[in-house]
Formats: C-alpha cells, sequence, structure tokens
DNA sequence: TACCATATTCGACATCTGTCGAGTTCAAGA
DNA sequence: TCTTGAACTCGACAGATGTCGAATATGGTA
C-alpha cells in the first residue's frame, strides 16, 4: 500500500535536500540555503515548493503570517521511488553492472566496502537457504 | 572527450531499447515491437525518433522510400550518461545505500554475486595500495 | 494512367519544468 | 495612522516531452 509519489524533478530534488538538511523551514531560509547552488528568485523557490506540496512530498502549515514547511517524505522513501523509476525504465534485470558503474564512478569509503561484501553474504546465505540459485 | 550526450527521456528510453535491440528498423517496425507496451500512432513513434536523430542518439539513412534508422550510441553508454545524472541529482555521495536498494529490490543472480564480491576486492586491494581509507 | 496502401512531413496541443516579475498583504515601526 | 519591507499570490513564458491527425509523397498494381 504504497502511495504513489510522482517522481521528483531535478531542480524539485535540490529543494528536497535542502529541506531534508533543516527538517522544517520557510520559503526564505531554503531560499538562502541554495543561494549558493542556485541562485533562484523568491518566487522561483515558492513555486517548487507549492509544486512540492501538491505532490505530496511536503506539508506546509501557517505559523504567525508566514508559510513553514515540513518535508512529508523521508528521503529514502524519494530515493526509493526513483530508483524503482530507473530500475522500470533502464535496467532490464541487470543490477550488477549498475553497481559496477557505481562503484567506479562514485568510489566507496572502506566502511561501505564492508557493509556491501557483508550485504552479499547475507544475500548468499538467504539464497542457498531457499534452495537453488539461478543465472539467467 | 566524451561528446555530451542530452539525457534519455522515458519515451525516448522505450525506443531506444527497442532500435537496439534489432539494431537497425523503420519507424514501422518499432512501431509494431512497441504496440504491445506503448500503443503509438506511428507519427509518435516517427516523432520520437527524429528527436533521438537530433539529440544524436540515432542515425537515419534512406533506403528506397523509407527511412532506415540505426543506433549510434551503445546500450552502455546511455546507461553511464543516465547514471550521471542519478548520482548527481540524488546520490550526495552515499552510493552504497543505493546498491542496497538495487540489490533488494532486484534481486541478484548467484553469479552477479560472485562477480559484486570480485570487484569490491579489486577495490580493496587498490584502496590499501594508495595508502588509507577514509569513513567521513 | 488512375488508385491505393504506406511512409513521410508538418504542425499543433496539452503537460510538466524552470524561472521569474509585478502586484498585494500585513505586522511592526515611525 | 502612514510607511516599509518581507512574504505571499498570480499569472506568465519558454523549452522539453508526450501524442497525435491531416495533408502529402511514392512505388506498385489493376
Amino acid at each position: 500500500m504504497a502511495k504513489e509519489l510522482p517522481a521528483l524533478a531535478p531542480a524539485e530534488w535540490a529543494l528536497m535536500e535542502a529541506l531534508w538538511e533543516r527538517g522544517r523551514a520557510t520559503a526564505g531560509a531554503l531560499q538562502a540555503d541554495l543561494q549558493s547552488t542556485r541562485d533562484w528568485a523568491y518566487s522561483t523557490v515558492k513555486t517548487i515548493l507549492d509544486r512540492l506540496v501538491e505532490k505530496g512530498y511536503v506539508k506546509s502549515r501557517r505559523v504567525g503570517n508566514v508559510y513553514e514547511f515540513t518535508p512529508r517524505v523521508r528521503r529514502g522513501a524519494a530515493v526509493d521511488r526513483t530508483l524503482d523509476d530507473l530500475t522500470e525504465r533502464v535496467l532490464d534485470g541487470s543490477v550488477a553492472p549498475l553497481i559496477q558503474h557505481l562503484v567506479e564512478r562514485r568510489g566507496l569509503s572502506n566502511d561501505e566496502v564492508r557493509d556491501l561484501r557483508r550485504m552479499l553474504d547475507d544475500y548468499d546465505a538467504k539464497q542457498l537457504d531457499s534452495g537453488h540459485g539461478a543465472a539467467t
């Protein structure tokens, strides 16, 4: 019963990142936060914020004479949403090459390497556990 | 000197997949191929195809009184392009969670697990080799 | 040659995105 | 009360995407 979240456009992602960072903020504050990356006019920020509210990613409430925005979706959920999109249209089941790419392109910390290895172990275990293993 | 490929929109991906599949095809053939997934009118297919030519992903040549289209970009390159996009806007350096998601969501074959493990080993080796490992 | 089924060409239109600018409001001072 | 400035509202516009339909061109066939 996962509510169908519409995808986030690039600009919307930027704003969401800023909002997740703060947890709660006004349009003005977010505009300031993004100032270095995106030199947006106040109205631009506000517009995107409103669209995010429409999309269900953000919730807003009036505080005095100012609107305060809060994320309504956790970052992880948004990432999931995006990745599902990606895997649906780009990967036809071939995850490994993708991972390869990611690692090569972005690098991993030692900790991450360890975590991943652990994950693979778990995964393996589960596979064996449930019977067989197929290589299609 | 990697030519800057513009990103592929969802509909464009669909068409490219069909074209990569065939290696070479006419608009009509592609329309037929996609019939089950996307019930597009001929002109829709043609339009997208033309846009792909503009974008540099496809090349076309007249054969008799019909246009024949051929991919000009390998699938892998397109995937790379897409992933770069993704990592830029969605991942702020945190690749591991993404991989986690992919594995959980899509599953891996035993072979893939082995390959990944191998890759991690290589990666590790390289890390040690070049000095230290940081965990930010 | 007249006709037909295709393949093409053109142009159009609705959305979604990215980005504002120009008024309008309203609380806090002067 | 009048003034001011921040915050808000509205509406707009350009470009990318998704999707055609109508008109035209073409090679073959009756």
